[in-house]
DNA sequence: TCAACAGTTCCGAATTTCTGAACTACGGAA
DNA sequence: TTCCGTAGTTCAGAAATTCGGAACTGTTGA
């Protein structure tokens, strides 16, 4: 398993972001870790919007999340810990990640891009 | 060749939107007729990035945009018309389209999501 | 009717996405 | 150390999507 990547803040690319968003399982995804704060493992997030996602489409979806800059994921012993960048993103491309989540119909959280 | 759909604006959907400006292709077409307010014909918008797009793919971006609700195509003689539906979509999702052009470095032009 | 032009549709090739199976990584028990 | 269970990644083949040249549709003008 090779290390994680995650994008510095100025290699942000807004296609990535937007593609990332694109798929509503991804933004259930995104929107329940930045809900939390933190601490989405993939196993708790495998069953958000009535299917269960299979674990190796939900690592590509985490990947892709990752690589977008969305999220930012930890080896935390066994389990893997992830939480939003949004902070970081908001920094880079203000109120984006806002008014996506808004359209979405899921207001973004206060911890997030708010 | 079938009529064009276009989208009412209750049938928006926020995924269709952001996967058609995922891609920067098609961002900097939407921007072109954005910002023009209108008359953007395909012919005109074929290479807006230094490269010339095919006509068949210009015609399936188009295709996105316009299923998207982000611009309206009419026939007008023999060529297209297309022009942007910001004012709408900036009904229905608040801010988004002004975010996204505004990450992508393309302001927002007055008589769209401004 | 014919030609020219603007854009769409068709279709095969290339690329991407999906997902079960195999695999890697870590922690605990013996 | 070795073995086992858990969490997640990578592999690989099938399915779906995208790309783009060629053929086609629809319009204008001669």
């Amino acid at each position: 398993m090779r290390p994680l990547f995650h994008p510095a803040l100025e290699d942000l690319k807004p296609e990535a972001i937007l593609y990332a968003l694109s798929d509503p399982e991804r933004v259930a995804i995104f929107a329940q870790i930045a809900g939390v704060g933190s601490s989405g493992t993939c196993t708790a997030l495998a069953n958000l919007g009535g299917r269960v996602i299979p674990k190796s489409s939900l690592s590509q979806h985490m990947k892709v999340l990752r690589e977008a800059g969305l999220i930012r994921g930890e080896r935390q012993g066994v389990e893997m810990r992830n939480h939003s960048r949004c902070q970081e993103v908001d920094q880079r491309f203000p109120g984006l990640i806002a008014a996506i989540l808004s359209a979405y119909g899921r207001p973004p959280a206060a911890t997030s891009a708010g």
